[in-house]
DNA sequence: CTTGTTAGGATACGACTGTATCCATTCGGG
DNA sequence: CCCGAATGGATACAGTCGTATCCTAACAAG
């Protein structure tokens, strides 16, 4: 029921949701949508929790199949991979997300749900990162929640491009790449002390 | 009246745009709001419209009071910091633009009027940047178009960050010099042929 | 003075919205 | 057997939506 939902919102925007939609796209009646999700509100923060919970089971699988030796900077192409729009599937997700993402500027309910699991990324990311820097993986000099802010930021940018056909998922990824490069370079490369 | 569209739009979304309510905003009858706009589409691509003239405004004059040199890495200073939100007016500018974009992926009128500026924002910077490339201003192993683009989506990035209220103006001011620090680097720091 | 164009007020229409109500099932525990 | 709770079908309600129609003015050109 929450999968109609989110069906519609990644193929003809969120503004086009309306109970009955959700219902004919489900397949049943205008008073089951309304049994299961009292509100419309509430049916709105059941998609996003649910787009939540894919990301999340996405990043795990990646990180799964990538198994074995799991680097910093795995982690790092993992998370970032996971989060570019890389078949049909993850493509509707992220306009859907996308989507989330803008009603929730003008909604505070939206948003409080939206920002949890960015948030917790952030956190994530920025631990492995300063161990990683304190591990020698990365140069001193970088602050690791800059980094992170950046890349995620990045990868935010480029779901975007790839998301209104400016850019091939494999441009993106490539960009990815060339800044992780960056990051965990070679220690020649770094700033002598 | 297309300052009143504008007006909702980044106040209360896209979505809260009727012709009703700008009749409202700006002061006069609905009928008036019909009288100037056949459509309601056609009042929505005006809306977008003034928001890319108001962008283009926005570079010009930075651009113009960064004059006296306009180093390459000035130019992309002044493209990428008028990405930025760093105002009350072109935060609300870029909630619009945001609602826009969403609206333009599942819109597809909306989505030719409004990669036009994006477009040729990157063209332009791409052929600044393969002039720096010839003139010895960046390392010859970067590739202008990626570079550009990930700038761009960085950008994007980082407003919406900014948006949410998840970083301030300053810090992703910050993370964008950082970046053109790397790119606009010391020659020593170039990789040897 | 007449006539056509531009401008705008008032109102109506059918479609669609979220929500509420009324009613009929199904089903498990007492 | 029965009776309350869970489940869901059908329909109604008050709004709001984009759009269309009808009617005045104002004004410039003939």
């Amino acid at each position: 029921m929450t999968e109609a939902l989110l069906r519609i919102a990644s193929t003809r925007g969120l503004q086009a949701v309306s109970m009955r939609e959700i219902a004919a796209e489900a397949g049943v009646s205008l008073r089951v949508v309304q049994y299961y999700f009292t509100n419309k509100q509430a049916l709105l923060e059941s998609g996003l929790t649910e787009l939540g919970a894919r990301m999340d089971r996405r990043v795990k699988q990646r990180a799964a199949a990538t198994a074995g030796e799991l680097t910093p900077r795995g982690v790092f192409a993992a998370v970032l991979g996971t989060i570019l729009p890389f078949d049909e599937q993850s493509k509707l997700d992220s306009m859907a997300w996308t989507a989330y993402y803008t009603a929730a500027l003008t909604d505070p309910a939206l948003a409080a749900v939206g920002l949890t699991l960015p948030n917790a990324l952030e956190d994530f990311l920025t631990a492995r990162l300063t161990a990683a820097q304190q591990a020698g993986d990365i140069a001193p000099d970088r602050d690791p929640r800059t980094e992170v802010a950046g890349l995620l930021a990045l990868a935010n940018g480029l779901t975007h491009s790839v998301l209104s056909r400016q850019r091939s998922h494999e441009a993106a990824t490539k960009i990815i790449d060339y800044h992780l490069d960056r990051l965990f370079g070679p220690a020649a490369a770094w700033p002598s002390k």
